[in-house]
DNA sequence: ATAAACCTTAGAGTTAAATCCAAGGTCAAG
DNA sequence: CTTGACCTTGGATTTAACTCTAAGGTTTAT
């Protein structure tokens, strides 16, 4: 069991935030002491791990409570409920990822164009980078500038 | 060349959205109509289709700003400065891609345990899928209730 | 030539998510 | 038995990212 300080610690949140969150049903600490201090599980901390993940990908608080959800109401749903549900939040995740995939190959053509690749200096931002994802690289001359003093 | 209230209806967001992320340097029309109105280029509304999927996956609008400006810096940044931020961020979206991946893959188990996977209903939430990633499964019962009316 | 549907700026208001503050209770160490 | 580091609640404040309002100028269609 973790008072509420020493789960902040461990997952580099403020307490404020533990409890900004148990206000908001995302997580609520599974014990109290006697005295009245949240004390929060193994489970409760892998829940929190969870919610912080799926912050970092770009869900909202209110995604993440409908997908913890899938937990909490576990005996109140059908499977078809669970399924469709889970469903769509899996067509989100897969777009997300293709989005990605996508930013992750310009920023590397990016990259290698930078300075010194085979086709140096083709591409010189993101977005000539994207544009380019299906035209023929081209070699060409370095034109990048010194950084100005 | 679209007028403020074409771009955003042509991408679904607030003609406000847009003089906000003009105030905050992400995206200026090119060129102002004789009579002073917003007129965006094609090139404008690439930008603003990369700063939309940027933010879809979870970049704040200052990350998104940075991104653009190896654009706009062009001429002040030598190689070696421009091809550090792109690793940097590149680092970063292969690190949500990561997590990404993990999330899809326990929702898709999630999905396939529920009614009628070969092995059905043996996870009944998320976070017992995302713990069981590296457990086998085990064939077991069907334990979902119905909705309650 | 005038109404409807656009556009302008400046500034105020909203929402989500956190963060801070005040007044006080708890607990281990010296 | 008190000092310091923790914890409690309730409510105010902040930040990012919009979103709206007001007062007025422009364009297009009838």
């Amino acid at each position: 069991m973790y008072r509420i300080g020493e789960l902040a610690t461990l997952f580099d949140v403020k307490t404020d935030t533990l409890r900004f969150y148990e206000k908001h049903g995302l997580l609520a600490p599974s014990n109290r002491s006697e005295s009245g201090y949240r004390l929060y599980s193994n489970d409760d901390a892998e829940k929190l791990r969870f919610i912080i993940r799926a912050k970092a990908v770009g869900f909202s608080l209110s995604d993440i409570a409908e997908l913890l959800s899938i937990e909490l109401d576990k005996s109140n749903w059908a499977c078809a409920d669970v399924k469709g549900m889970v469903d769509i939040k899996l067509e989100q995740v897969q777009a997300k990822i293709a989005e990605l995939e996508f930013f992750a190959s310009s920023l590397s053509k990016l990259s290698d164009a930078c300075c010194g690749g085979p086709e140096s200096a083709e591409h010189c931002s993101i977005l000539e980078a994207l544009e380019s994802s299906d035209k023929e690289l081209q070699p060409k001359v370095e034109h990048h500038a010194a950084k100005p003093n």
